[in-house]
This record gives C-alpha cells, sequence and structure tokens, in this order.
DNA sequence: TACTCGTGGCG
DNA sequence: TCGCCAAGAGT
C-alpha cells in the first residue's frame, strides 16, 4: 500500500463511514432471492451464479437451481447431465462443473458443512479471492474482504485509488483498504453494501453521486473526478472463427448430435456436428468420416445453408452457416456422438448458439 | 502475467 | 451497430 492511500485512511473518518454505508444498505437494499437467509450452500450458490452474470439473468437461474437442488447434498447427488442442463445458458460452465465437484467435496471432507475459514474454504474448486470472502463474511459472519469489480469501482474514487483494476495484482490493494475499513461488527452488511452501492448509485459511467449516502466520505467526488475512476485498462479484440454446422435427420425421424470434449470452450455441452473454417464439401467428408464409413450412409445434405448464426463470446465470435441433411441406413455412431428423438434432444444441454440453430430448424421445416 | 472462459443488456 | 460491460477463477 502506498503513502498516499495510507495517509487518506488515516484521514477518513471510518466509524461514520461505516455507518452511514451499512445504514444505506439495511434501507435501500434490493430485495432479492438468496438474500432471504444465509444458509452457506445458498450463498455459496448465489456467489458462483453471479461471477461476471448480471443480477436480472441470475435470478429465475437461481430460483430454478434451489427448487431442484434445495440442500447441499440434494446437488451433491446430482448426475452430471442434470447440472449441466440447469446451467444451459447461464455460461462459464466450468462453474458449475467446478461447484458440483467442490459440493461433493465438502460432502465427503467435511462432513456435509461449508468450512467456515479461509484457508479450508479456498481449497474448493471454484472458490477464488472474491468469492471466500463473500461466503465467510456473509453466511459466517467472518470480517474478511470479498472484493469484486464493484468494490475495486467504488472505493477507487472513494479513497482516489488511480491503479489499473484490470491488473490481477491491484486487487490486493483494495482487499488491504477493506481490512482498515470493514465494519467487523456487520462484515456481511458492509460488503453488500459495498456491491449494493457500485450497483445502484456508484456506476461504471455517469454515477449518482447526489443520492450517495457516503458522498461526504467521498475523494473523488470531492475533487470533481469521479467519472474519471477507476482506471481500467481495455483488453484486445475478438477473433473471429468461421465454422459449419449440419442438423442430420435419420430416416426414423432421430437426430445427430455429439458431445464436446471435457476441457476448453463450452466443455461437455452437445452440439449439432460442426467443422470449423471448411467448405461444403469438407462438411460432407467430415460427417461421413465422423459416421461409421462401412455403413451405407448417404448424407444428402441441401445445396445451402437454411440458417447463418452469428454468436460473440467474450474473446470470439463465430460465424456457423447451418444445412440441414437426411441420413438413411443403419447408423454406427462413434463415442460422443448420439441419436435422438426431437424430445431427447431437448433434454441435452445445448449452448445458445446451437439452441439458436434447433430454434430455426423447427421452424425451416415446421416442427 | 496474460489469456481463456458465455451471455445478454446497453449507450 | 458494437465495444464495453457484470457479485471472477483457472491455467
Amino acid at each position: 500500500m502506498n503513502e498516499q492511500l495510507q495517509y487518506n485512511l488515516k484521514e477518513m473518518e471510518i466509524t461514520t463511514f461505516q455507518k452511514d454505508l451499512v445504514q444505506w444498505f439495511i434501507r435501500e437494499q434490493r430485495d432479492l432471492p438468496w438474500r432471504k437467509d444465509s444458509d452457506p450452500y445458498k450463498v455459496w450458490v448465489s456467489e458462483i451464479m453471479l461471477q461476471q452474470t448480471r443480477v436480472d439473468t441470475v435470478i429465475p437461474y437461481y430460483e430454478r437451481f434451489l427448487k431442484k437442488f434445495p440442500t447441499l447434498e440434494t446437488f451433491a447427488e446430482a448426475d452430471d447431465e442434470s447440472v449441466l442442463k440447469i446451467w444451459e445458458g447461464l455460461g462459464y460452465y466450468s462453474r458449475v462443473r467446478n461447484l458440483h465437484s467442490a459440493v461433493k467435496e465438502v460432502v465427503t471432507q467435511y462432513d456435509g458443512k461449508v468450512p467456515n475459514t479461509l484457508k479450508e474454504i479456498s481449497m474448493l474448486k471454484g472458490v477464488g479471492p472474491y468469492t471466500a470472502g463473500a461466503i465467510l463474511s456473509i453466511a459466517y459472519g467472518v470480517p474478511a474482504p470479498a472484493v469484486d469489480g464493484n468494490v475495486m469501482r467504488v472505493l477507487s474514487r472513494i479513497l482516489l485509488i488511480y491503479e489499473d483494476i484490470a491488473k490481477p495484482s491491484t486487487r490486493k490493494i483494495f482487499e488491504d483498504a477493506v481490512r482498515e475499513i470493514i465494519d467487523c461488527d456487520h462484515p456481511s452488511y458492509f460488503n453488500q453494501a459495498l456491491m449494493e452501492l457500485g450497483a445502484l448509485i456508484c456506476t461504471p459511467t455517469s454515477p449518482s453521486c447526489l443520492l450517495c449516502p457516503v458522498r461526504e466520505h467521498c475523494l473523488a467526488f470531492s475533487a470533481g473526478v469521479e467519472k474519471d475512476l477507476p482506471v481500467k485498462t481495455r483488453k484486445k479484440s475478438t477473433k473471429h472463427v468461421d465454422l459449419l454446422a449440419a442438423v442430420l435427420k435419420t430416416d426414423n425421424g432421430k437426430f445427430i448430435i455429439r458431445k464436446r470434449p471435457s476441457k476448453g470452450l463450452l466443455a461437455n455441452l452437445w452440439e449439432f456436428p460442426t467443422v470449423e473454417d471448411g467448405n461444403f464439401i469438407q462438411m460432407r467428408t467430415s460427417l461421413l468420416k465422423y459416421l461409421d464409413q462401412e455403413i451405407n450412409v448417404k448424407a444428402q445434405l441441401e445445396t445451402g445453408a437454411f440458417v447463418k448464426v452469428d454468436h460473440v463470446f467474450s474473446h470470439l465470435t463465430w460465424t456457423i452457416n447451418v444445412f440441414a441433411g437426411s441420413i438413411s441406413g443403419e447408423i454406427n455412431l462413434e463415442r460422443n456422438y448420439l441419436l435422438v428423438t426431437k424430445k431427447e434432444l431437448e433434454e441435452y444441454a445445448f449452448p445458445v448458439s446451437h439452441q439458436t440453430i434447433w430454434k430455426a430448424y423447427k421452424e425451416k421445416f415446421q416442427l
């Protein structure tokens, strides 16, 4: 921590700041489903879902998740397919794979009780510095920092911190600052209040300083530089990838789907057979290779794509040209491929891009 | 450290 | 329209 920050912390009226912030939170906090109780399991689930994901998006997923898996034990016993299916469309799918693995570990290693020490909880898969602090403070009342993007934005303004919040090492500076100012009598309220303030008042662009309960404590507001903070360097632009996909229907009305690899992008999700950056011939050749070549397979693809799907990820963009085809004869599929009916298909978890493909197919061919 | 890993909303 | 973003973690 540099000298200037130490000085700013020293000059701060910490007790008054804590009171103003916490009282505001108690008064103005949103009514959110994960705030109904402080069950460590529920807090944990909500914090994982909220990683890099908007509150409005999370709410229906959280409700469905807790209805299907109301306790840590019920989730621990769930099969991998149903776990992925309930996360379908939420993104960052390794989150739920890690959560499932960690919950099973809690059952076997901690007698079903979520650990309440920083050391133990941090060892769980998918629980990093932020989530560890969030669970400890919200579920157990431990005065640990929970520094997310909101907290860095809010505190960069209040304490006039110009460090680049895009750099991973910067988070430690804010954790040190939180340790200095956290309300040890109300760590749950305090941490949530910082985040709530960031979400409702101290927003990235055009913060509502006139409504802010702690503007008297805010150095950026005093200096009129709140819009210059936080400092955040932008990352490089995304790459573009062209794909061909095929919705293939057999003569007995089933569809070919395949499971993606267990690591990397969209791991373990299902999709329609896809080839990268190829042409029509490559697609046909690829499909014949994926199917059993010794079987009499007739892939009668249409002459053109019936839909083009553009999908934007955080770090890359897909353009998928999608063909429809029919296949007759006995079909012998490789590992990771599956023949399913329309109804069965919709029981598997697909990424949004391939949900879009399926929806377009059903409309086009009147399913 | 820098990059990977999703999605939908917004100015 | 499009880059930026939103309660990050793993590698």
